[in-house]
This record gives structure tokens, sequence and C-alpha cells, in this order.
DNA sequence: TTTGGACGTGTAACCGGTTACGCTGCCAGT
DNA sequence: ACTGGCAGCGTAACCGGTTACACGTCCAAA
């Protein structure tokens, strides 16, 4: 591989002048810069990164560290990241917490002099440990994850008016007796989920304890849920299911006993995940705009990196909207999108 | 940040010594080292990953890069590299080429210094462009794509077995007026997959010029493929869809028309898209393991860095298995697969 | 003519690690 | 007692860029 050396060298000039004629910097004459070029395209000269961002202190690179890669949602967070990073330029190195806090330390550590800025989503770390393991001088922004005490910038989506609003349509719908299936004890967006529909049950319908049964987010949970709705402990004319995972496990549950979806009971799920709409009916959620999260990262994330000040834009709250379906017998006409057309 | 010499102070040796102590190379007396790792501690030092490439000459980073990130297909293949690379403590850096030729150019040699080796997936661009972008230095493998005149190390999917397979399996279930919608033209799956159709169409049934409807692999081409179906102009009594998302249009367009499946006509599709099991009824498929894809090809990557000798593993095709459900009347029990648990 | 500033270029000192090589001290061998 | 060898450690030279500073040239102003 060619060096800077061999580039000024076979230009017949100094290495200091090679430099700046290849970084369009600084004096350099238009016949000097030309050599210089010549020599970059003969020599196939592409700069070492590595040395390059020992002296001018950065990388261009940004470091996205999530807690997995499985599904569709992180597919698309990256694909949001990627989208303005690419703009900019900036190079995307991935990290992976695989579920466990020590590897959460170690993946960030492992950043250390490989990025100029952190993209972190911490889904269920605690804000102590969490400002332990980040790098002060490192700007980071944390992804679906409300920063609460620790004053670092982030965005996230808006569970609580997310969940109030579906309620809200439910009721509308005419709706009374809705059950919702809560998402995981722990998890910040599943408890946002479950205290927007307890306040709109509260608030608009005046009834003060809506059932709620237990789930955690799988499919399987769903079923369970479904079960335990079949079997009429909760008698129930329409069901809220916080996240729509939960929802199809729900759905297919319903209809193994024979409940018609939505004429025995409507079904609302949230997140509006790829399959939604394929289901049969298609299912009313709430949908979330994934890739959004993430590009609106990057760009808060570029915005510091170029010293810019974030002041009151630190915190971004995405706010789902409604996508009325089948399953609330709002079938309205949607174009099919189009899906990805790879093999 | 701390550097080294503040280790090697702090610790008072010298950084020859710090450096000894922290790889745990050479000879240093365990009291010395010891006194090293608590500097190292109490500094919270890291070392600067972009200095130590520098003279190490290896980044412990491989450059994946792909033609897009959309969608669950490549958020797999991901995912598959990054189980195999965690292990062995590699980084990924994410290079998009984002369907440009030019982009991929640019990708690639923004690699440069960066990574160690490299993943590309280069899904229709020719061999001999490809052999121009690449470095013959840095060690690559490719991601499903058959490298043909090129002899680089791949991994890909036996498409042609695959369709042979679902082929046959549509005559045995009684098929005989089997219709094919293929994929994109120029596109190698898309021929492959073709081509095992007719083959055994020809040879097991004795059909030499079976139907084919012209797709592109999108949801559309696949209704639209359907629309010429129910019009009565193709007789069918199976459709076997080069890919799943031809097939989901392609059933909608059906149950549109009133037509059965399978009870009219069975359809069948390739590469076991999340969506396939849940679809209703659902849908027969090849399964293709695309994580399999990313992690074999990983795996590769590795052996080469590591110097060991591909030899005749340098090539790698995966074959799909058949998976049979609903759309062919042969709903097998399945159990229900966990879902990603995310909100 | 002298001064001085602008301009183009070169020299060399960094950035933060790794490591070849040299130095010291200690002990075994003769 | 002298030598050789080796373990433990330090000095300094790299890796391949960037850039502060110095240097020379040339031309305009005084």
């Amino acid at each position: 591989m060619a060096t800077l050396r061999d580039v000024a060298r076979e230009a017949g000039v100094s290495v200091a002048t090679a430099s700046r004629a290849i970084n369009g910097l600084g004096n350099v004459t238009a016949p000097t810069k030309a050599a210089v070029m010549a020599a970059v395209k003969k020599l196939n000269f592409v700069p070492h990164s590595g040395a390059r961002s020992l002296t001018r202190r950065k990388t261009d690179t940004v470091g996205v560290i999530l807690p997995d890669l499985f599904g569709e949602f992180f597919s698309e967070i990256i694909r949001g990241i990627d989208l303005v990073a690419h703009e900019s330029g900036m190079h995307l190195l991935l990290g992976n917490m695989h579920g466990s806090t020590h590897e959460t330390a170690a993946a960030i550590a492992a950043m250390r002099g490989r990025v100029d800025g952190l993209l972190v989503m911490p889904p269920d770390l605690k804000p102590e440990l969490l400002s332990d393991y980040l790098d002060p001088a490192l700007p980071t922004v944390l992804l679906n994850y409300d920063a609460g005490s620790l004053d670092l910038p982030f965005v996230a989506v808006d569970n609580y008016r997310g969940a109030y609003a579906m309620t809200e349509a439910l009721l509308e719908r005419g709706a009374r007796q809705i059950v919702h299936i809560a998402g995981p004890k722990h998890n910040r967006d599943a408890r946002d989920r479950q205290r927007g529909f307890v306040d709109a049950m509260t608030k608009i319908a005046r009834i003060s304890n809506p059932a709620i049964l237990p789930g955690d987010f799988s499919e399987e949970s769903g079923a369970e849920a479904g079960r335990m709705l079949v079997q009429g402990q909760f008698p129930a004319d329409a069901v809220f299911a916080a996240n729509d995972q939960m929802a199809v496990g729900l759905i297919a549950q319903l209809a193994k006993a024979g409940k018609s979806v939505p004429g025995d009971v409507m079904v609302a799920g949230f997140d509006d995940i790829p399959l939604a709409r394929h289901l049969n009916p298609s299912l009313t959620t709430m949908q979330v705009k994934i890739d959004r999260l993430g590009s609106t990262a990057m760009m808060m994330l570029l915005r510091i990196l170029r010293g810019e000040t974030l002041g009151g834009a630190s915190a971004t709250i995405l706010t789902p909207t409604l996508v009325a379906r089948g399953t609330t017998g709002g079938a309205r006409a949607e174009a099919p999108q189009a899906m990805t057309a790879q093999p």
C-alpha cells in the first residue's frame, strides 16, 4: 500500500505539500496540485484512516450500540442512522451488547479511539450504571431512552400519548370494557403505555380500575392473554395490547376459539410492525416510525459534533400516529406498501 | 483521556513495560504488572485503537458492505456476522452502497486502513467491476454471490436445488399445471430459481415449456401475476413464486377474486420471510437461513485472517429446506416461533 | 535600494501506541 | 574471579498521516 511519502516522492514534492494538495487546504499552486493528484491516481493512494485519526483527533465514525440485532426494529433504526450518517460522510461502527450488562461496558470501552460519538440504546439499564460506563468526553445520544436524571440528549417515543390516543379511539368506537395486555414490568415503554391506557380510561370513560393482563411483549404472552379472555374471566369488547407481537398471538388464540374480530371483540396493538397490515383482518395499531428514531438521534449527534448547542432540542419525543385497520372495524383502504425486493 | 505515557508515569515504569504488562506479553514481573494494572484502573485507561492499528497493522475490525439496509433480510445477515465476529473480538464497520455503483467504490475505498477484511454483497455488479474496486491485498469474502471468474471466496444459496425441490414437491402433491412467477431478469438468484423450476418440470413431469410470468420480487408484481391468472389466461393448479414477497401479493389478489388457496390453486414461495408463517393460510416456502449466510462468510474471513488456507472450502453453498405449510394443503403443525420482544 | 509582506514549499515535531535493541544486574558455570 | 547468559526493563525508532514553523522567492511600497 502506497503511503503519503510515496506519493510525495512520486510527485517530487514534500509530504506536507502532498497532504495539503490532497486535502485541498492551504496554498498549493495548480500545477503542483495536479502533479500530486496524478501521483495519487498512479499509486492508487488512499489515506490510512488510522494514522489520520491520530493527529486529527477525529475518526469520522460514530458508534452504534444496540441491545440486540434481532428483527426489523433494529434494522430500521440502523437504516435511519445510516441515512443521515451517510449524507455527512460518517461511518458506522456497530456494537452489540448482547443483552448483558457486562458486554455493554465492553462494547462502550471498545469504541474508544474509534469513534467521534456514540448512539446508545440501553433498554433496561439503570441510569446510574449507564453514566458509569459512558465517557463524559464522548458525545453521546441515547436512543429510545429518557435519560431522566442524567442530562444526556435522547430521542424517544411518546408511549404515553400514543396509548392514551389509542384507548380514546377504542372508546369512540363504542368499546366500554377494554382490556389491556401489558408489557414487561421493568420496561419503560411498557409502563408508559400502561399509564396512558389507565389515564384515558379514567378520564374519558370514568373507569378507574380497568382490567390489565400481564404480558412480556412476546407473541406467546399475547396468546396466553387470549386464553384467559376466551375463558370468560374478563368480559371484554376490546383488547389493547402493548405491542403488535402480543396482538398477533392474541388474535390467533381468539380465532381458534371461534371469536370474531372485530365482531365480538376489537383488537389494537402498538408499533405497526410490517406484519400488522398483512394480518387478516389487518391490525389497528399505533405507528412508530422507527427509522425516524435513528435518523433523529444521528442528526442530534452531528449537531453536537459540529459544536452547535442543542439547547431545548436536547430531548426529542416522537409522537406515534394511529393507523385504523380491520381489527377495529375501521378497514380504511390502504395502499399496499412496497416491501424490499430481496430474494 | 489518559495515554500509555500517563499510565507508565503513574506506575513508575517505562511505556514499553506498561505496554507489555497490559498486553500480557514478554517479561514483566508480577509486582510490576500489578502496578501497571492499578494505574490503568485509576486513570481509566483504554488504548487508543487508532494508534494501535498503526503499528500492529491490524484493526480488529471487518467491513461489511451491503447494497441496502432495508428489511429483515439484511438485518439477519448482519446478525449472523455479528454473532461470529463478536466471539472473536472483532468489530463491524458498516458500509452501504445505496444501490449505486459509484457509491460502492466509495464505500470500499473508505474502508482502507479501517478494516482487516471485507464482507461484500454486490447483488448486481459485474465481476470485472468488482475486481477493479477491491483491493487484492485486503482479504474479502463475497456474500450471496458466486464469484465465478474471480477466484474470491464466497458463500451463496443453492437457489437451483431449492427451486427444483419445491417444484418436485408441488408435482408430488398432484399439481400438473404449475406456473412460475420469475424474479428480475438480471438477478442471479432469480435466474437460478427459474432454471431449477424449468428443469424439474422437464425432467420429472416431462413438461418442456412450463408457463412463466414476469416479476421483479416485489409484492405488486406478484399481484399483477395474480390478475393475469384469475383472468384465466393461464390454466394453473399451482403457482411457484420466485420469492415470498410475490407470493404474498399473489395470494391477496387470488383472495380478492374468490379463488381458494390451496383448494383452487396451491401457492409456494421462496425465502421464508417471517411473514410467511403468519399468513392465512400460512405460506409453503423454501427456508433460507439468512443468518447462516452471514456467519458462514464471517467464519471464512476469520480463517483467512488467521492465515489458514481455505482450500476446497473457499466456496460455501447453503442448501435451503422446504417448509410445507397451508398454501399447499400441507399445514403441518408448527411451533409458533418466538419473535423479538421489542416494543 | 531597502524593507516587508504574501505566497509556496519544506523540515520536523507531533498524535499514541508497539517493539527492536541495548543496558543493567544477578546467578551459574568453569 | 571471570565470563556468559538471561530476565527485566528503558530508550528510541518506528507506523502514516497532519501541521506549526521556518525558509526562500518575488514583487509592491517607501
